[in-house]
DNA sequence: CGTTATTTGTGCGTATGTATT
DNA sequence: AAATACATACGCACAAATAAC
């Protein structure tokens, strides 16, 4: 990935506005600046700044009104980003960052190993913390089989615990496995936070916190990735958008 | 209220292209038109055809290509870049049962009424209980528009405290709206339960609940109806399945 | 009450760049 | 190499909604 192209001028006007409002600038409701003002701050003309809240607009990250300016849409501080794709999760990297806890290892779980439909007991398994800002939000341990596991180990980020990083698990997966990623089964609930999490976030344990499982599966219909999550609800809620079904 | 605004050019060529895909126009992976055929199908300039397109892309009706052109998403690769849908929603009225527990009525909420984009305080609201083989799982409290309230005051069932229905909110307003419901943005995190709440759930207060935002709007981006759920997280989990949503 | 200034929305023209065929 | 097609960026003019006076 990376992409050695060169960014685009809106796209980083759209990751400034974007950035300021994730620190809160814009944080009681306040109007943002003017289009006049984001194009002379950026030195870019004003047709500019409004591809770039195009984008915004799109994310569901501010709404405009006619006459009278635009404005953040967000709620509390929760740290907001629109969810509904796997390809937007895998863009999750840009503004968190990620920290193993427990490094890649050989285990035993029954119940991942049956979610993931595999004959025996035995899964391949890491946690890991994200964080934005530098507050960790949410901790994860991802099972995959022993096969796939064979091939994130060649990811050296992966087997030292404290190592930190910009990727996604699936990013990786979806580069390196034969067949890619297709689709994933979500499930979304609360569960109070055990302690080993609890340590890991900062919070009290027994805590509430949002629990996000995602099994998935690749092209075949293979399951190849158990990713169990847990979120601290006062800085992460999960938002989507829903549309009409298509045709009647 | 009909909404006597002049339909923009874009929107126009928007819908159009639209409407071809959905008739099956360019069924196969065919190419779309180009922007300087439909720049001139039109009579409108190329730029007014790019803004229809971005609005079809973001839709993930289309993808475009630089240099080949423009093709349809299709269904069994992609496309639906959502989970559930609006309409399975509106389905959830066949196997739970609703029963009002505060009739419709008028009060000021200025958080509601915020994210109604609403020049005042004022909204209609009212709230339910959905129960499952007679167990409540779930407290809904929905806000709207006085001018939307005003249509829902001619349902009987929703003005009498205690009354009994099988119907969803949005399947009622559906129907009775000029313009229909197209999108909802939804939000997801963990609430504790408010005393009245707990009482209607059975629960004890403080509970931790999953707590479901849904904004709904109709075609012309305008919101219509604020739902915030509380569910109790044994009876239910929000499930659904992510799906890719571009072309590699 | 209208008037005016501010701010976003629409529409188009032009030029140039980049990817594909 | 040339033609085609989409992407970016800037400019301008006017419309429509809002807010302040």
């Amino acid at each position: 990935m990376t992409d050695g192209r060169r960014e685009s001028t809106y796209a980083v006007v759209a990751r400034d506005v974007r950035n300021r409002i994730l620190q809160g600038a814009y944080a009681d409701g306040r109007r943002l600046p003017t289009e006049a003002e984001l194009a002379e701050r950026h030195g870019v003309s004003r047709q500019t700044v409004r591809r770039a809240f195009q984008d915004l607009v799109a994310e569901g990250m501010v709404y405009r009104v006619p006459g009278r300016g635009t404005f953040v849409t967000r709620r509390d501080e929760a740290y907001l980003r629109q969810f509904g794709s796997i390809d937007d999760l895998m863009g999750l990297s840009v503004d968190t960052r990620m920290e193993v806890t427990a490094p890649l290892r050989r285990l035993v779980d029954v119940t991942a190993a049956s979610r993931l439909r595999l004959p025996d007991d035995v899964v391949h398994s890491l946690t890991f913390r994200r964080s934005h800002d530098g507050r960790p939000f949410c901790v994860t341990t991802v099972s995959v089989p022993p096969a796939v596991g064979a091939v994130l180990a060649s990811v050296p980020e992966l087997t030292v615990a404290g190592a930190g990083s910009r990727t996604t698990i699936i990013g990786l997966l979806d580069a390196r496995l034969p067949a890619p990623i297709a689709e994933a089964d979500q499930s979304i609930t609360v569960a109070p936070a055990d302690p080993a999490t609890a340590t890991q976030l900062g919070c009290p344990a027994g805590d509430p916190l949002l629990r996000i499982d995602r099994l998935y599966s690749d092209t075949a219909g293979r399951p190849v990735e158990l990713a169990v999550s847990h979120f601290l609800p006062e800085l992460y809620s999960y938002r989507t958008k829903l549309r009409r079904d298509r045709h009647a």
